[in-house]
Formats: C-alpha cells, structure tokens, sequence
DNA sequence: CTCCCCTGCTTTTGATCATATTCTGGTCAA
DNA sequence: TTGACCAGAATATGATCAAAAGCAGGGGAG
C-alpha cells in the first residue's frame, strides 16, 4: 500500500512550529523586529502564514531563549537592553566565545578555512554595498561556521541566545551608523587559523565581541535601542 | 453581568501553560524524570492534569532551554550527558556562577544572610534525614536565593537553564550515593558573606561547582547516566 | 525444523486546526 | 471619577489527520 507522497507540494517533513520557530529567529536576528516592538500571536500567524498553534509554541521557544519576553499582561515583545544587561551579555560573550573558537581551532581544516574565507569575502560585499541585512548574517555565519567546529553543542546552543538576545539591538545600531565605518575584524581571526595559533584566534573573537558590544554601548540611550 | 469569579477553585490568575511548565521544570530539577526517559505530551497531559496544549508549550519551553530533547523523529526525552557535554556544562558553570556571586556580595543584606542561613539548615536537616529530593531542593533554592541578589536577570537565566541540564544526572549520583557522604560546602560561602568577603564567596561557589561536577564526572559510565 | 527478517496491520502518539472561553485595555456615560 | 460595557487578543479544549512504533504472521535461509 504505497503512501503516495506525491510532489508538488510540502512532503511536511519537517513540521510547521519548526519552520515558524526558524522564520521569526531570523526576524528577530537579522533585523525585522526592533527592541521594545510588540508581537501578537494573531498577526505573526497572519505573517508567517502558519496556524495559532504553531506560532504560538516557536513563540514559547524564543521566549524561553530570551529573544522574546512577556510583559506581565500576557502581551509578548522584543526585549529592550539596559545597560547592565548590555554588561551581562557582553560578560557572558566574552568568556564563552574565546573558548568556543580555542576549541574549534585544534579541529579545523583547510577546507573550513576556505569556506570561512568565502563567507568573510561575502560580508565584505555586504558592507561595500551597504546591505545590513546582508552584513548581519554573514557575521552570524562566520562565527557559527567556526563555533561548529568547536563540537561543544551546550556551548554553542548557549551562544546562540546570547545573539538571540544582541540581535535586534545590532541591527539599529547597524541601521543608524551605515555599514561603512564596520571594521572587518574577521582577517586576524582567519590569520590565526591558517597559523593554528587558537591563542591569537581566541584574541581575535575577543576583540570582534568587544568592537560589537563598545558599538551598542556607544548608542545606549541615544534612542529607544 | 456578573461573571462570578467564585473562590474554591483556581483564580486562572496564573495561565495553564506556565503551572505547567513549572510543574514539569521541577520533575525535571528536582528528580521525577531520568536522564534518557522518554516523554509524551499525553502521558504528561494526563499525569499533570493539564490539556495538551499546555503540555506541549511547556516541553517546548523546556527544549530550548536544554532541559528536554528531540530525538530525531518528533519523540521527546530527557537528555543523556556525554563526557564532553559534562565538561563544557562545568566550564560554563564555572566561569558564570562565581561571577554572580561576586556580584550578589555587594547587594547582600544581614537579613540575605539570615534567610542563606536558614536554607542551609534545612539542606543540613535533608542530609541528615537522607532526604535525597529536599536536598536538591535546599541547594537549588540557596543558590539561586543568593544570585538573585546580584540583579543579573541574565546570567541568572543562563544559570538556570545550566541546572536544569544537569538536574536528573545529578539526581542520579545522589540516588546511588546517598546524602551521607554530601559535604555541606555552603558553609565557607556563609562565612564570605558575612565577611563581606566577595572573592572568598566566588571561591567557594566555585568549589561547591567543582566538588558536585567530579561527583558526576566519577559518577560517568558507571550506568546510563 | 528452527530462526530471522520482512511485510502489513493495529495502536499509540504527535501536529494542526476550528471553536469556545477568558482576560485585558479602553471607552463612554452617569 | 467610577463603573459597566465592548472590542480585540490570548488561552484552552477537543476533534481530526498524519506519522511513527509495536506486533503478528508468513516465507526463506541455514
């Protein structure tokens, strides 16, 4: 008795609160949604053109992961950053991710490098062509391409809300300061690979965190951020 | 129109989805469920007398933040630890909770202290009854009494989800174990605290963390952990 | 002859939706 | 100003459909 899983339309292998959990991760990393911005289970169904259900649960999700929070009424928005919580963040970024890339250095290959090299010379193009968007998820690739490495899934899913939680914020910081004056501080990073040094490459992820963070520090307060 | 809000029965103040996953967070924690027990959204339905779709939205809750897994097909289980999960779980225990703690030693107040005091009492009494599930209790509560004071919503929140990854393993060590051999270690932390020592309070925090993370370590292989 | 694998059915479980109910916030009138 | 009402939104239930797991029986190999 065949099946029949016919073409033409979703063999739904993958289930829709999946799908809906990845699309509004990407709004809310790469810059659809500000800080402070309300969400209603109603409008991102209509949206993302999913069911309550499943808007509802990828909601749950990326409220457990922080890239979302509840404010008391039942009502769900973006977080907005305080300045301590900037510190917490950065705190935690700073301590995390050296080790991460430390971990991923004695692992990676020629063909990583390569790819990593690809991924920096796209971010380049993203930053000549003044596209945010565009800048923002080649970083996001350049660091998880290489934190993927490390082989450290706790580490690296704990990472991921820590960007979850910077996303909205780096993308108005982005949004008002251009592309132009974005340093690349991938080149030192990629140089330390090539030279196996995970030392200089745990500098380098270092000093990229510290660039981002000292960005949104700079602009705290200059608006609702 | 009166819509009788009569009392006897739940005020509904707290929505179904959040006692849920309460509920299901402290089998979690505290020892209900072991590490590689598989879960289903009607067993738990029908065990926390909840419907399914609260069910469902707290397990949600519970992937992302590591306390649960999706094993492949749509099944849900409770994580098994490798030895590597072990240790970055410990790295970041290691460099995240001293750090509160330091930061929790400038806010405390005599009355923080009295009330640290009276937990660890009572860890001592569960000790002593050989209580295996009131000390997990005790020590979750004492240390998260004592983080809460730094007012770092953040670094509390990573914490938390770190707990909840090592929750039923380490439910398991003391299972086998017993309390007899679990040395009080808080009582060098209440002496920092009074002393307003805060880096003798982060050395011992780090040292309860190191001693509980070697029992599980020891602990590792022996069964399914 | 025994054992194993494979196939198909049955049962359990997950995914989604439509619907009813409850809650929140605001508005209008006394 | 205060209270009741109303619209919009979230919550929760049960039904329905799809997918996976478990089970039984038959056929083939050793």
């Amino acid at each position: 008795m065949e099946k029949l899983r016919q073409s033409g339309e979703t063999p739904t292998k993958v289930p829709s609160h999946e799908i809906t959990y990845c699309r509004l991760r990407d709004m809310i990393l790469f810059g659809q949604l500000t800080p402070g911005q309300a969400v209603t289970i109603q409008g991102l169904a209509a949206t993302l053109e999913a069911g309550l259900t499943p808007v509802r649960e990828a909601i749950r999700r990326l409220t457990a992961e922080g890239a979302l929070a509840l404010q008391g009424n039942r009502r769900v928005m973006v977080p907005v950053l305080s300045r301590s919580q900037i510190d917490e963040l950065a705190f935690a970024r700073l301590t995390i991710e050296p080790k991460i890339a430390q971990m991923a250095a004695t692992h990676i290959t020629p063909a990583d490098v390569a790819k990593l090299t690809r991924i920096d010379d796209e971010i380049d193009e993203a930053i000549a062509a003044g596209d945010v968007g565009a800048y923002l998820r080649g970083n996001f690739r350049f660091h998880f391409a290489l934190y993927d490495r490390a082989d450290a899934p706790i580490l690296t899913a704990l990472t991921h809300t820590l960007w979850l939680r910077f996303g909205p914020s780096l993308r108005v910081v982005c949004g008002r300061f251009g592309t132009l004056n974005l340093p690349d501080r991938h080149e030192e990073a990629l140089a330390a690979l090539r030279a196996g040094n995970a030392e200089a490459l745990a500098r380098a992820v270092e000093d990229d965190i510290v660039q981002g963070v000292d960005q949104i520090r700079l602009s705290l307060g200059t608006a609702g951020i």
